[in-house]
DNA sequence: CATGGTGAGTGTACGGCGTACACCTGTCAA
DNA sequence: TTGACAGGTGTACGCCGTACACTCACCATG
């Protein structure tokens, strides 16, 4: 035990090291109880002792979404940019499954990691040897935004709850408790609508899954439509805003 | 000025008070700012004051979410769901412009808020009075996910930034580093890319609001192909997850 | 071997945060 | 007159990030 802990704190401390437990710190109790004391803890060392590694606490957040996003599987190689983007895209949901606190990292963050610059030139990559021109690559980056990172991008993101991840099963109508039904009528016919009716689903909650690819789909379908269309911003884009893929 | 003073401190506190002040204080000096400490100095009073009124902070961003909320203009009666859809939607943007923390806010918050769940009741209505099953209004409102309520989506928003909201103008390209291009060419090669060629645009950066309708009409010309074709997930949503508008 | 610089880890402390809890005080019904 | 009560106050606790001065092992150099 004493010897253990010994080794432990004779392992000298490492951003690497800091990294590594940051991230499994997030995964296990959720990032808003990662602090530098509770990091340094599991690290058996003083928090001041972390900041010989990482500036502060916003290089450490940096730091952990560069390491995650490193873990997206890189493109395969595949007939088209529209396979390869959605395997990507499914690649990343997956790390974001296992990291869920990663989303709302990324997205408070104001400035773009090395990581996901390096992500993100690289689906540019894809779109551009598919044959888009770097107008229309431009719109579409824009388009799919954060989902181009595996976003769900809906509004109440079971799997983005702050608190622990994993086992979230007891309530999946915590967003929209029954006794709201008479006052939103039109969400309460909603909210049993995924019947799912052609599936052997289990869950009278809707799949995740499906919402997710169902709404990629859609992009990348309406996407495909405007290049092989030769689309073009010239033509769209006006000062009074009269704008779209109409 | 003592006695200007002494009116402020005679007025009551109410939650609405509160509440006000709040948002302005988040509009003011940025979401990260807002503490309970100095929205009590803002309305001259001390901190414990609040909680008469509000139970915790939590509360009061769920508040303030709703204050927000209930300024989007009403939708207006149209011809039809899309263009409904899409001008509540241009609606709500306004809203997130006069309010950036917003964006944030609501999507930190694990659960609705009545004004945002009326909101997405409302919406529902309209697609469900343009002749959309259950079932396909349940799909596309996940699939416009946060879009519906103005979102950007993208990943580095500008105006997301917690700071000072208004006049962001000095660096544009504050999220993509000029000593980055180098190693991430496609990303250079995009940056610059919105050409604009077509119009008498002033600024080199792109313009959101193009980029947002772009996306938004994509779509929105998506939702109305499925529409037309009166899709249904029966056909579609098989458990190995064969899925999408395909 | 002595020495002195260097850098990793430590200890203390500060100002901020949300908020529990006991307290005061002005108002108003009985 | 009184006594309950609601709204505002003061103090205090335990967190947080981190500035700053420190110890001390290590190692190249004399």
């Amino acid at each position: 035990m004493v010897e253990q802990a010994d080794v432990l704190r004779r392992t000298p401390l490492s951003r690497d090291r800091i990294l590594r437990a940051a991230v499994a710190l997030a995964d296990g109790t959720g990032i808003e109880s990662l602090s530098m004391r509770n990091l340094a803890q599991d690290l058996g060392v003083v928090p001041m002792a972390l900041y010989k590694h990482v500036a502060n606490k916003d290089e450490l957040l940096d730091g952990m979404i560069d390491v995650v996003v490193g873990e997206i599987d890189p493109p395969v190689p595949d007939t088209g940019w529209k396979p390869t983007l959605r395997l990507r895209i499914l690649a990343a949901r997956r790390m974001l499954g296992r990291h869920p606190w990663a989303a709302l990292a990324i997205e408070s963050r104001n400035t773009a990691t090395p990581g996901v610059l390096a992500y993100l030139d690289s689906m540019v990559g894809v779109l551009r040897a598919g044959g888009f021109s770097t107008d229309l690559a431009h719109h579409v980056m824009h388009a799919m935004g954060s989902r181009i990172l595996g976003f769900s991008q809906e509004l109440f993101d079971a799997s983005r709850r702050a608190g622990r991840s994993g086992a979230t099963g007891p309530e999946p109508a915590a967003t929209f408790p029954p006794e709201a039904a008479g006052r939103f009528p039109h969400l309460a016919e909603i909210a049993g609508a995924a019947s799912h009716d052609g599936g052997s689903v289990v869950a009278p909650g809707c799949d995740d899954q499906f919402e997710f690819e169902f709404a990629l789909d859609l992009l990348l379908d309406g996407i495909e439509r405007l290049h092989r269309q030769g689309w073009t911003s010239a033509r769209h884009h006006r000062p009074d805003h009269v704008v779209g893929p109409g």
